[in-house]
Order: C-alpha cells, then sequence, then structure tokens
DNA sequence: AACAGAGTCAACCGCCCCCGG
DNA sequence: GCCGGGGGCGGTTGACTCTGT
C-alpha cells in the first residue's frame, strides 16, 4: 500500500505555467503570503496541485531571484561546496542567494561536470580520474588529450575565505561580471518576473515585506509582464 | 531550408524528514 | 513514542532551443 498522493490528482493541471497562471499564483502570495501549501491551489483558484505552486514559486517566481549564467566565482564555489556536501543541492544553493538548488543542480549536471570531465576529474569523487576503467564515459581521445595538456595535475579548488574575497574584488572591479548579472538581470525582467532587490518576509515568507513588493510592483517590468492578460484581474 | 543530434532547464515524481497532535 | 500530514529535497524526464550538417 503506496502512500497517499500529496493532493488529489483528477483534474488537475500539470506541465507549463502559461503567465495567466503565474500572475494569480503572484497575486495570491503578494496578498496572502504563505501559510500552507496546500490552500494556496485551493484559494488562489489555481488548478495545480500545491507541490507544483510551491516550486513554481521558489524555481521561478521568487522576486529576488537572479538569472542568467554563474559566474566564474560561483562556478569555483559550486565545486568547492559540492566536494564538500556532495549533492546536497539545497545546502549548496543556501551559499548563493538569489540562485536555486534546481537551478544550481542544473548547472552542475549541464555544464560544471562536463568541465570536470575535460579537466580529467571525477565529478563525483573531484580526484584526477586516473583510469579509463573508472570513467567509461570519458574517451581515450579526451584522455590523451587531458594527458598532453597536463590535466592530470589536481586542481587546486579555492577555499571560501578566497572565494568571498575574490567574489568581493569582482563585485568592486570586473565589468564582465557585472555585466553578466545586468544581462541575467535583464532575461528577468524579459520574463517579467524577476528582480534584483531582496524581499524580506512577511509572515512565513523569509525575507519578505508587501512594502518591498509593492516597490517591485512599481516597476514597469513587472507590469508589462501582465498586460495583455484581459479582464482576468478585476 | 530541413533535419538530426546535443544541450538546457522547467517541472514532475517519490522518498525522506520534521513537527504537531 | 507513534502516526499522519506537509514541506523539502534529489533524481529524472521531456519539451523546447540551439547548433551543425
Amino acid at each position: 500500500m503506496g502512500r497517499q498522493p500529496c493532493c488529489e490528482k483528477v483534474g488537475l493541471k500539470r506541465g507549463p505555467w502559461t503567465i495567466e497562471e503565474d500572475s494569480k499564483l503572484m497575486n495570491f502570495i503578494l496578498n496572502n503570503g504563505i501559510q500552507c501549501w496546500r490552500l494556496v491551489p485551493k484559494l488562489s483558484g489555481l488548478m495545480r496541485c500545491g507541490k507544483s505552486c510551491r516550486l513554481r514559486w521558489i524555481n521561478y517566481l521568487r522576486p529576488d531571484l537572479k538569472r542568467g549564467a554563474l559566474t566564474e566565482a560561483e562556478e569555483d564555489m559550486v565545486i568547492e561546496l559540492h566536494s564538500r556536501l556532495g549533492n546536497r543541492w539545497s545546502k549548496i544553493a543556501r551559499h548563493f542567494p538569489g540562485r536555486t538548488d534546481n537551478e544550481i543542480k542544473n548547472y552542475w549536471n549541464t555544464r560544471i561536470k562536463k568541465k570536470m570531465k575535460l579537466k580529467g576529474l571525477d565529478p563525483v569523487t573531484h580526484k584526477p580520474v586516473l583510469s579509463k576503467s573508472q570513467d567509461l564515459e570519458t574517451t581515450s581521445e579526451e584522455m590523451h588529450n587531458h594527458q598532453n595538456l597536463g590535466f592530470q595535475e589536481t586542481v587546486s579548488i579555492p577555499s571560501l575565505e578566497d572565494h568571498d574575497q575574490r567574489q568581493h574584488n569582482t563585485k568592486g572591479s570586473s565589468m564582465s561580471n557585472q555585466s553578466r548579472e545586468e544581462s541575467s538581470c535583464i532575461k528577468n525582467l524579459d520574463m517579467g518576473l524577476g528582480s534584483s532587490f531582496v524581499l524580506q518576509n512577511k509572515e512565513s515568507l523569509g525575507n519578505f515585506t508587501m512594502d518591498s513588493y509593492h516597490n517591485f510592483m512599481d516597476t514597469q517590468y513587472f507590469w508589462d509582464c501582465f498586460t495583455g492578460l484581459g479582464d482576468s484581474f478585476p
């Protein structure tokens, strides 16, 4: 006998969220906060399960989300944290304000893993791959290239302190990172659902106040997102 | 221009943990 | 201490986009 599903699934919508659903969820949370995720879809009129709403909010709608590719420094820090914590993405994500565990997990799986393999490092152990049999996914050609390039050396992983320092320095001086930030911000705003300011808390929302949300809602970008929705929201 | 394969990432699934009764 | 419900988490999937041919 299996565990009961988290919610009554019959009749619930699945798959990609529409802008209308996003704005319904956003409006509801802005006005009511989050008491219980199960109640959110019922009270907001969404045909989604509570978990789905939670995920959508956390991974996409939260206004303090930072989007776009991770910076080099962030990437280094992910590697460092992964070497210590393993696949504990939520713990890793806590070190990156505005990043979600899902985002970091995806980034790891699609990019960092690949980079590490190219460097001849095992993404699981963070140690150099010593023999072919230990890493069947690494082709002999890759190995050959790595050896020629000297990638068999252990790559030194910066400490968190180093990273913090680097990030600090980066903030003030690196235009490239800054512009990357900006472009991620623009991407965010294109989606109409992000903002770089941190929202702090009302009730259970962590750091979230209605004032900050109202600030956010005052931006042109926020409302641009909802133009064309017609009379859905009186 | 059309197609195939690779890459990306939002979303789902199911298990685990925590907390209140 | 036990049980059930809700939230959190990590793994996986599949739709969409990009790139190369």
